[in-house]
DNA sequence: GGCCAGGACACCA
DNA sequence: TGGTGTCATGGC
């Protein structure tokens, strides 16, 4: 399975390149989007970094200080605003006072406490802004891989994550670059309906489809 | 005007 | 434990 995961990964890098993940000038900026991205288009959620950036509020530090009705005011346009100003508070206040070396699963498991992290927007913050290796898996990577037929289409995040675990090496810069891609290529070729016309992927597509790649 | 978007959570059976 | 409703804006 490993060749088979390397093969999708070196398909999609010659198709698209490198992707320069994550879309962020700083650690906090992040934290920040990978919150404001839940269940929304990204194109919304740079509206609403827009507005934090002219406001001084694009840190960790000023969310932490700063008044929610104006936090919110700034992430309206990304949708679910009075949630996600609450979660961007809360989650400043708690990485404000965690001192432990944010380095190991005991990390993930405290970000995975706080109410609004959820084991996707964990593993973003893990691996983009603290430079971990846990694959991020997101609606796109199990649209692609049960299309694939590799996982199941009812698989869930941790079978999922576990399963890439399993067979990619724990690479930093690997996982950064999977992901990124998925999302590129889910947005040109995989969305809920399917468009396959050009697909890069579609020879291993049938090729495991075929052959039962599981 | 409806569908969808780089989720998470509360509630209920 | 799994299914469903809610949060909500903006692009296509």
């Amino acid at each position: 399975m490993t060749k088979h995961l390397l093969q999708i990964y070196r398909i999609l890098f010659e198709e698209y390149g490198a992707q320069h993940w994550w879309p962020a000038d700083t650690h906090d900026e992040v934290i920040i989007g990978a919150i404001l991205t839940q269940n929304t288009n990204w194109k919304n959620v740079k509206k609403a970094i827009s507005n934090l950036k002219k406001k001084q509020l694009l840190s960790l530090s000023a969310l932490s200080a700063a008044d929610i009705a104006m936090i919110t005011d700034c992430i309206r346009p990304a949708g679910h605003y009075n949630q996600k100003a609450e979660r961007l508070k809360l989650v400043s206040n708690a990485l404000k006072e965690y001192i432990v070396p944010p380095v190991s699963n005991e990390f993930r498991a405290f970000l995975l406490s706080l109410k609004g992290i959820g084991p996707e927007t964990a593993d973003s913050i893990l691996l983009y802004a603290y430079n971990l290796p846990y694959f991020v898996v997101d609606a796109y990577t199990n649209r692609i891989f049960s299309r694939l037929g590799i996982i199941g289409e009812q698989s869930n995040y941790s079978y999922i994550q576990g399963f890439f675990h399993r067979f990619l090496e724990p690479s930093v810069q690997l996982f950064n670059e999977y992901h990124a891609l998925l999302v590129r290529h889910a947005k040109l070729h995989c969305r809920k309906s399917p468009q396959c016309a050009s697909c890069p992927l579609q020879d291993i597509c049938e090729y495991a489809l075929n052959k039962g790649l599981t």
